[in-house]
DNA sequence: GATTTGTATGAATAAATAACTATATAACCA
DNA sequence: TGGTTATATAGTTATTTATTCATACAAATC
């Protein structure tokens, strides 16, 4: 059963009119976790299930040292669980507001894309 | 009314993990314009309503080449419109979801300040 | 203890970019 | 045409950071 969480657009105007400025640079180093393909990479293979990094590393084609990096990062903005295992380590996503910001921004950019395909075809014909 | 949007956390979970690789710089970049403060800034300003680029300068307090380049940037990432109204320039978002998104990001950050904040009540007491 | 395996880290390099200064453009007005 | 105002843009500098290579650490196994 999934959790449905719901945004009013009102509140979220207000809400963020209000944001005080140390908010402000809070906000975008989250952002900046997330501007990264690499890491956002990493971030979907966690969607499914905890990972170790070699499974990572195995699944994105990326080198140990990178991948090991990019998780103590978000290790470190607590975006991210650890948890050992012997000489494994497990990763898993630990704030799932970064997940629905994911989904909202691919939607908006599928959007985007879609109107300048409609408007391609109509210039076109 | 405010719109209401209701996100499906599974429909999440899968979207994310189908989502391809081209999408996924695609989201990186987009989530690159929302990692830098003083662009923050800007659009908290422009939450209110559209904005010439002197009214951004003079209320954010930054210097009109680099408040105009953040605009010129963003609006060839379309997330921001362009007005022209004789000399002045007005701009406002285009894209809702960059602000849904915010939204989701800062509750995150203020509910991961709030853990901690317990947390070393706990510890001290 | 020595070796192997999984992960982390330090140093170096290359690329991206935010901010500044100065200047250009473009629309309006006298 | 000349001048003023609003905005945009070059060129430059300084900073950040993703990546790689090499190595260190740490836990398990022999």
């Amino acid at each position: 059963m999934g959790k449905i969480i719901t945004i009013d657009e009102e509140e979220v105007r207000k809400w963020n009119l209000r944001m005080p400025e140390e908010m402000l640079t809070a906000v975008a180093n989250r952002f900046k976790l997330l501007s990264e393909p690499m890491r956002l990479k990493i971030l979907r293979t966690l969607c499914e299930n905890e990972r170790t990094v070699q499974e990572i590393v195995n699944e994105i084609n990326a080198s140990q040292a990178n991948v090991s990096k990019h998780l103590a990062l978000m290790h470190d903005n607590g975006i991210v669980n650890r948890r050992k295992e012997g000489l494994k380590c497990y990763y898993s996503i630990a704030d799932d507001s970064i997940i629905f910001a994911c989904y909202l921004i691919s939607k908006s950019v599928v959007e985007n894309l879609q109107d300048r395909l409609s408007w391609l075809q109509k210039v076109e014909s």
